[in-house]
RNA sequence: CGGGGCGUGGUGUAACGGUAGCAUUCAUGAUUUGGGAUCAUGCAGUUCGGGUUCAAAUCCCGGCGCCCCGACCA
């Protein structure tokens, strides 16, 4: 077989979903200008068009906590490794996983080149979360119940040096926010815990357009050191679950641990009670497996850093100083009104060009602008999600921005939905729950017996696991779809990622 | 950490042990401009260290790196 030598392949095609759906994956990114490789591996250079999306994340998450009363504030990178041992069940879960510094300069090693001189008495940890060093400081700012709560949140980087990773999803650096509260009794923290799964929830489905189901972690899965976990899970275009967040109740382990007490109106001591939660730049992962398609990212109105682009059309021509004017004052005009980022492009290429460009980043809405619509009073709306074009007065233009923006972001949340519910399964024996597994995936309901060996044996054998016991699982009595055993609900099976 | 695969311009690829070639990107110029344009010119390469050989991108040994699959995980 010959190749066709005069067909053109000027720019590298995006592997399609269904050929290879993780290759798909890392060809949007690259596709998008979402990040780059790094020189170490499993850690990710975030590009700026990357970074941009994160910061529209962290502006509307940092706005929600702030209504609820958390203050930001800033902990350090490194952690005595000591104070990773003071939790029994946190410094098991993390030991495996955390980078270690044992050194503080380098000097020559007369070969040409360096060794690590200068050993520190005690190593640091790279903080791979920062419940440790936090509830120390904790342990000296509260003294009082008047001291309580105490809500804090801190936006930053932690390493957890994982076996294999994967851009956003799984990476060796990530960036993210984690929020720690303390409270004076176990009724106000299980609050806040629910209150901010509820906020991530909300978070995910209003702005991400991406429907999750709320659950409790099982025993096996939850945060080492948690009294429970709750999360978020989220379908991807594969069927496989993403964990979206977490909210951890900690009860009083890390308190106990770490001496976090206080005392009450009766001048008696008693622990804080705790909760922990947070979200990653994962959720930029979430994103572009749950919507985006084989011509690259698409991008919910409410994340995209640019949701509308203006290209005129003509460059070149004698009419073109027109259209360009048009353009121009276009732009203004609808950022003004409707205090959106409009990008006008007018670069020196081709439109097709600028089209495929605009195409591959997500761009919610692209407007055409040519010496034909000048003239007809009027402008071509052309959609990401759907591909549609439309021709719009220009007196309509700010309505039909408006209108299409929220358009765009409620067809993707129901999309994303009615393909969730296509592929959610309610299955009562082994064999079926295998062949769904092995076959399409998605989220697989079956009934559990509760034990953590059912749990393990499960995923052994099938690859499933419990992603979570849904809040609004129903009472329903069923057998362990495993071992056989009585069951009062549904728990949610599936791959994760 | 176990199993498999791969290392050639920035990227993607070719060369029996014998002149490192093609495409693309990028740069410059011209024509072009309502869906990835064309032509011309130019820049740029054998992962590293040993070995075999008159001769190594090619064969052998080792290092390093990357990818895939598993176990682990936001």
């Amino acid at each position: 077989m010959q190749n066709n030598l005069n067909e053109k392949t000027t720019e590298k095609k995006i592997t399609s979903r269904s050929e290879d759906y993780s290759q798909w994956y890392l060809d949007v990114i690259e596709a998008a200008d979402l990040a780059d490789s790094s020189p170490v591996r499993g850690c990710m250079i975030i590009k700026p068009y990357g970074y941009a999306i994160w910061e529209k994340i962290h502006d509307i998450l940092d706005k929600k906590f702030k209504q609820q009363g958390v203050q930001n504030a800033y902990f350090p990178l490194f952690i005595p490794q000591s104070f990773l041992t003071k939790e029994a069940k946190h410094v098991e879960g993390f030991a495996k996983e955390v980078a270690i510094v044992t050194h503080h300069r380098l000097e020559s090693d007369g070969h040409g080149g360096l060794k690590p001189a200068g050993e520190l008495a005690e190593p640091l940890i790279i903080r791979p979360t920062s419940e440790t060093i936090i509830y120390d400081t904790f342990s000296r700012w509260i003294h009082s119940y008047r001291d309580l709560p105490l809500l804090i949140n801190q936006w930053a980087n932690v390493v957890r040096w994982e076996m294999r990773t994967r851009p956003f999803l799984r990476t060796t650096e990530f960036l993210w926010q984690e929020g720690h509260t303390a409270h004076k009794n176990k009724e106000e923290a299980e609050e806040m815990t629910l209150k901010m799964i509820k906020e991530y929830q909300d978070f995910s489905e209003t702005y991400m357009a991406l429907p999750v189901i709320p659950g409790y972690k099982t025993e096996s899965e939850k945060f080492a050191g948690a009294d429970y976990t709750t999360c978020i899970e989220a379908m991807m275009q594969d069927g496989k679950s993403l964990q979206a967040g977490t909210s951890h109740l900690l009860g009083q382990n890390f308190a106990k641990a770490f001496e976090v007490s206080f005392l009450n109106e009766k001048g008696e001591k008693e622990y804080v009670w705790q909760t922990s939660w947070g979200v990653s730049t994962r959720l930029i992962g979430a994103l572009i497996m749950a919507h985006s398609d084989d011509k690259g990212l698409v991008l919910p109105p409410n994340l995209a850093p640019i949701p509308v682009v203006i290209i005129p059309i003509g460059q070149g021509k004698p009419d073109y100083e027109q259209v360009l004017s048009f353009a121009k004052n276009l732009s203004v005009k609808i950022s003004k009104e409707t205090n959106l980022t409009i990008n006008l492009d007018d670069r020196d290429l081709r439109p097709g060009e600028k089209f495929f460009y605009w195409e591959k980043r997500g761009v919610p809405i692209r407007i055409e602008i040519g010496p034909k619509d000048l003239q007809n009073n009027s402008v071509v709306f052309a959609r990401r999600d759907t591909g549609e074009k439309a021709t719009v007065l220009i007196q309509d233009v700010i309505l039909k921005t408006r209108e299409t923006l929220n358009d765009i972001q409620k067809s993707l949340y129901l999309k994303a939905e009615s393909f969730r519910n296509d592929n959610t399964h309610f299955i009562d024996n082994l064999a079926d729950f295998k062949k769904m597994v092995d076959g399409k995936g998605g989220f697989i309901n079956s009934h559990w017996c509760g034990s953590s060996e059912c749990e393990a044996k499960i995923k052994e054998t099938t690859g499933a696991t419990i992603r979570c016991v849904p809040f609004n699982q129903k009472e329903e009595v069923g057998k362990c779809i495993l071992c056989g055993g009585k069951s009062n609900g549904r728990v949610m099976f599936a791959k994760s990622y």
